[in-house]
DNA sequence: CGTATTTGACCTGCGC
DNA sequence: GCGCAGGTCAAATACG
């Protein structure tokens, strides 16, 4: 499956404008009135404000293209990635196998039978269903969901509306940060579990790994900024994605809207409003000093999204 | 004092 | 059989 395929990365921020102008036989269309002009009260031509225009759009455009460019190396070398873990796990069991089993031994002995908390956590390859065949129809809900967090904060919380006790804490081989481990502790049948730990690629990200569905509903909505009070807040349950919410600024665009200070709406679709918006997003985006990590954590909540959803295949 | 968290011990499966 | 690693338990501790 070709990562690529599923995620458009195309920004496309100045897609329409880009028309207008750089197309010769749409550029007559820019008419400019003389009582437009008189009204604006410039002084110079509309052939040197054009070709201001037409610059200032050349470099949001090449700005554009860098960005795609570098979205386009980002989903390649996660395709890569893939297919190497994917090569890999054909040959070696998942760890994850082992307790597995042993689950379904204590599940079998707790008398648990809603199977929810089951014996098969994530069955990622088909070698393992075929191997496994009676547990096909046992599949506890597992997914991730990774939260930008302060590097300086250890607390290892996660605040997704629910409930939880902490039950335990490891620290495993593969990453040194320690690894907590929960319990849903708003009904005492939620058989829901999840593991919280950094990142190894980046310490400002938790990991959560969720197994089981909620038998219940949300003790609260899970908190939209997070401040004072301690822990990373999730914007979306189950997976973050386009929502990234985070210690430092969240990055919104809101392209439904027309901007508020046009005192008309017949001015609306011209070029001189489109180029105004571009402008605008350009302008926010580009001095934005978090947007770069804001959308490589969109980006990799889309991949963590992405890997939960073939897990479960 | 009740509840939540911490943390070392224990259990289980796997590889050698 | 032994060691290792992940996961869980439960006594000790902290906190409101």
């Amino acid at each position: 499956m070709e990562f690529t395929s599923l995620l458009n990365t195309s920004l496309d921020l100045n897609a329409k404008p880009l028309r207008n102008f750089e197309e010769p036989s749409l550029l007559p269309k820019q008419e400019v009135m003389p009582s437009d002009f008189i009204e604006l009260g410039r002084n110079i031509t509309v052939r040197e404000e054009k070709d201001a225009l037409i610059e200032e759009l050349n470099r949001l455009s090449a700005e554009n293209k860098k960005l795609t460019e570098l979205l386009t190396v980002m989903c390649e070398n996660y395709n890569e990635l893939q297919n190497r873990l994917t090569s890999t796990s054909k040959h070696s069991v998942v760890d994850n196998d082992a307790s597995r089993k042993r689950k379904a031994e204590s599940s079998n002995n707790n008398g648990n039978t809603d199977g929810i908390n089951g014996p098969s956590e994530s069955s990622s390859s088909d070698e393992d269903s075929c191997k496994k065949p009676r547990e096909e129809h046992i599949k506890p809900k597992i997914w991730r969901a990774c939260v930008r967090t302060e590097a300086s904060d250890t607390s290892l919380i996660v605040k997704d509306g629910y409930q939880w006790r902490k039950y335990g804490q490891k620290v495993t081989r593969d990453n040194p940060s320690p690894r907590a481990y929960f319990k849903c502790s708003f009904a005492p049948s939620c058989p829901v579990k999840k593991k919280v730990q950094r990142s190894i690629e980046d310490q400002s990200i938790l990991v959560a790994t969720y197994e089981g569905e909620h038998n219940h509903p949300h003790t609260s909505k899970p908190e939209l900024t997070s401040g004072s009070s301690r822990g990373a807040t999730l914007g979306t349950v189950p997976c973050p994605t386009t929502s990234v919410s985070s210690s430092a600024q969240t990055v919104t665009l809101d392209l439904t809207k027309p901007k508020p200070d046009t005192d008309s709406t017949r001015k609306i679709g011209t070029p001189q409003f489109q180029q105004y918006l571009v402008e605008q997003m350009a302008s926010t985006l580009t001095k934005d000093p978090n947007f770069k990590s804001a959308l490589a954590a969109a980006i990799s909540g889309q991949f963590l999204q992405q890997n939960s959803q073939a897990e479960k295949w």
